[in-house]
RNA sequence: CGGGGUGUGGCGCAGCUUGGUAGCGCGCUUCGUUCGGGACGAAGAGGUCGCAGGUUCAAAUCCUGUCACCCCGACCA
């Protein structure tokens, strides 16, 4: 059918919407593509809905084309599954929940592994079964806290989730590398630049984990990369290099020295130079260590204090800290704790109150970098006192060491040494194997060749297909509005008839059905009335790849052809343009998506 | 949950300081003109001023409470 303006549910905004601050939202909205409902909730209006729709298409396609099947699992969900694995309580508040009228709880599903494992479970019992690979397009319900940015973090959203299930390991590699790749192709399809990056997989018990991040500086995702190798990661899975122990046969005896009124590195750093000067060079924050006491609370409820230590110049990044204990969640230290802990001196915390051995009894992890034989200005456990001097492995050790350090731009890369870079992106898709938590969790067990159950083993694999159109336009625009990549545009053409005689109108609809008739999808601005300003701009609005001009030009038998992406404006006679516009739309190499630097996806990953 | 901000026709905003007829632009309706870059003229339709209470002769405006939304942060398989 062809679109045509003149009936079609649309009302594009001349004015930015106030509630949106980021050029996909805004756009988003102006060009009458979504409705905002509720905070994080939208309407997919005609237009949006076709490239929502795209967006599905092309998920559907690559993962049939790998084997997966489509099922479709319902939304609301009873929560006996959900206790089953502890997620009814581990999800807390972002978990949907509602009752129905005998009192029964119900959840809107955040996401299914449960329901995926249980179905596998209910069917399948041997290892002839499988390997199995399982995929859905669903909306999904999370109570985020603080919905934001469109499209981009909402409260429903669509999402193409699937998982795998193996008998062993090899199965589960092969199923993830299959993954790996249908992912290369949807998001080398759909158009935004993108990279591969390694990412945190250990709290869900798995052992490999990337994540596709469409690169973005508004995105809430911090990675780094190397220019040099290639190695990219998200900040919470980079490992921090380890230095080789230092030798210090010949280094001082620490000693200890009254260092008053220094509570902060800064201050401290500033009496060491004015009283305790070096002499070969200033003392900098990373001469010092930094002993930094959080809370664990744990999901049963059980809480426990935990020393960390890092260098002075670097704080501790929370993210990372909760990536490495999951599923504890990380509290302050905050001043009924420290009366707790009399050992502790506020500002003054220091090795010797701390680790197994420490006077407080704290575990004590240190930061990869504090290696033995390094020599550091850290707490005496005595207010307005410090030790300087003091040698790692000589005169105190940790229980072990922790990634917890905020990682900067200018550190080394872990693969080849060279410096990182970091950046920020957006969380298109992340695969990873899950190993057999959910079906240890839910007992889905299948019988192998030698009549001996086996837990299966499952791998997860999610693309954000709402959020796709978000990052898509986000990664598409222009001062002028959209640039749709052909394959999720709304339509192939948009064919705009302007002026005041009939005939641009009848020619305009001739030319709409011969290139329906060629199987292209046609929006056609037919408006009577509306002058050509507006036509022009609502076309540049809503980012249909080509547009057609039918107008002042049909006297000499002329129409234009426009190019969104490039402006550039082509005269093709009459009858010549659907030939033109069917090239342009095939062959279409002008206007393609932004997929030039998707090359650096796949090598990013590059192990 | 912490910080900041905003609630006035469909959209974007002014009015509030100093209480007294609810206003502007866009959009919408009708008529006429115009017709290649968000046209022009004329005439219209459309508003519980977030909600509740209070002060007052009188509240969009002042006071109290409350709700909602947006932004930053925390949070985010």
């Amino acid at each position: 059918m062809v679109l045509r303006m003149s009936a079609l549910f649309l009302r594009t905004l001349r004015e930015d919407p106030a509630d949106a601050e980021l050029p996909s939202h805004r756009l988003l909205v102006r060009a009458g593509y979504i409705r905002r409902v509720s905070p994080g909730i939208y309407t997919w209006l005609p237009l949006g809905l076709k490239v929502l729709r795209n967006v599905e298409r092309i998920v559907r396609e690559e993962m049939d084309a790998i084997g997966a099947q489509e099922l479709l699992f319902p939304a609301l969900l009873p929560k006996e599954p959900f206790e089953a694995t502890g997620r009814w309580e581990e999800y807390g508040d972002n978990i949907f929940r509602l009752k129905d009228r005998k009192d029964a709880d119900y959840l809107l599903g955040p996401t299914h592994e449960e329901m995926f494992t249980l179905t596998v479970k209910d069917l399948y019992s041997s290892y002839k079964d499988l390997p199995l690979a399982l995929y859905q397009i669903q909306t999904k319900y999370r109570d985020e806290a603080r919905p934001r940015a469109g499209l981009l973090r909402g409260r429903e959203f669509v999402m193409k989730d699937s998982y795998s299930f193996d008998i062993d390991e090899a199965g589960l590699d092969k199923a993830y590398q299959l993954h790996r790749e249908a992912y290369v192709r949807i998001f080398n399809r759909l158009g935004f630049h993108y990279v591969i990056v390694e990412a945190m997989a250990g709290a869900m018990g798995g052992s490999k984990s990337e994540e596709f991040l469409a690169t973005a500086e508004h995105g809430e995702d911090t990675y780094v990369r190397c220019s040099s190798c290639g190695y990219a990661a998200n900040v919470e899975a980079v490992r921090v290099p380890v230095p080789d122990p230092v030798p210090f046969d010949g280094a001082p005896a620490a000693h200890v020295e009254d260092t008053p009124d220094t509570p902060t590195i800064e201050t401290l750093v500033d009496h060491l130079n004015e009283r305790h000067a070096r002499e070969d060079r200033p003392w900098t924050a990373a001469d010092t260590l930094k002993n930094v006491i959080v809370t664990l609370a744990y999901p049963d409820g059980h809480r426990e204090p935990l020393a960390i230590g890092v260098p002075g110049d670097r704080e501790i990044d929370e993210k990372r800290l909760e990536a490495q204990v999951a599923p504890a969640e990380v509290e302050a230290f905050d001043e009924k704790a420290f009366a707790e802990n009399p050992a502790l001196v506020k500002g003054y915390i220091g090795p010797g109150a701390l680790g197994e051995q420490g006077t407080a009894k704290i575990r004590y992890l240190l930061d990869p970098r504090v290696v033995e034989g390094t020599r550091w200005v850290t707490g005496a456990n005595e207010p307005g006192r410090h030790v300087i001097d003091l040698v790692v492995g000589r005169d105190f050790t940790a229980d072990g060491t922790i990634e917890a350090a905020e990682v900067r731009a200018g550190d080394e890369c872990p693969s080849c040494g060279h410096v990182l870079e970091t950046a920020r992106g957006i969380e298109m898709g992340h695969i990873f194997q899950l190993g057999k938590k959910y079906a240890e969790a839910l007992d889905l067990k299948v019988l192998d060749q030698n009549g001996k159950l086996v837990t299966v083993t499952m791998g997860s694999y999610g693309v954000g297909v709402s959020r796709a159109v978000a990052a898509v336009a986000e990664g598409n625009h222009d001062d002028l509005g959209l640039v749709w990549p052909r394959e999720i545009s709304p339509a192939d053409v948009h064919l705009v008839a302007t002026g005041k005689d009939d005939e641009v109108f009848a020619k305009g609809a001739d030319i709409a059905r011969a290139l329906e008739a060629e199987g292209l999808e046609v929006i056609f601005d037919d408006r009577k009335g509306v002058s050509p300003g507006v036509k022009f701009k609502d076309s540049e609005l809503i980012g249909v790849p080509t547009i057609v001009v039918v107008g002042r030009g049909l006297a000499e038998g002329k129409v234009e052809v426009k190019d969104r992406r490039s402006g550039e404006r082509t005269e093709v006679a009459v009858d010549d343009v659907v030939a033109a516009v069917t090239a342009a739309v095939r062959g279409g190499v002008a206007t393609t998506g932004a997929t030039g630097d998707a090359a650096a996806g796949p090598a990013g990953a590059g192990e």
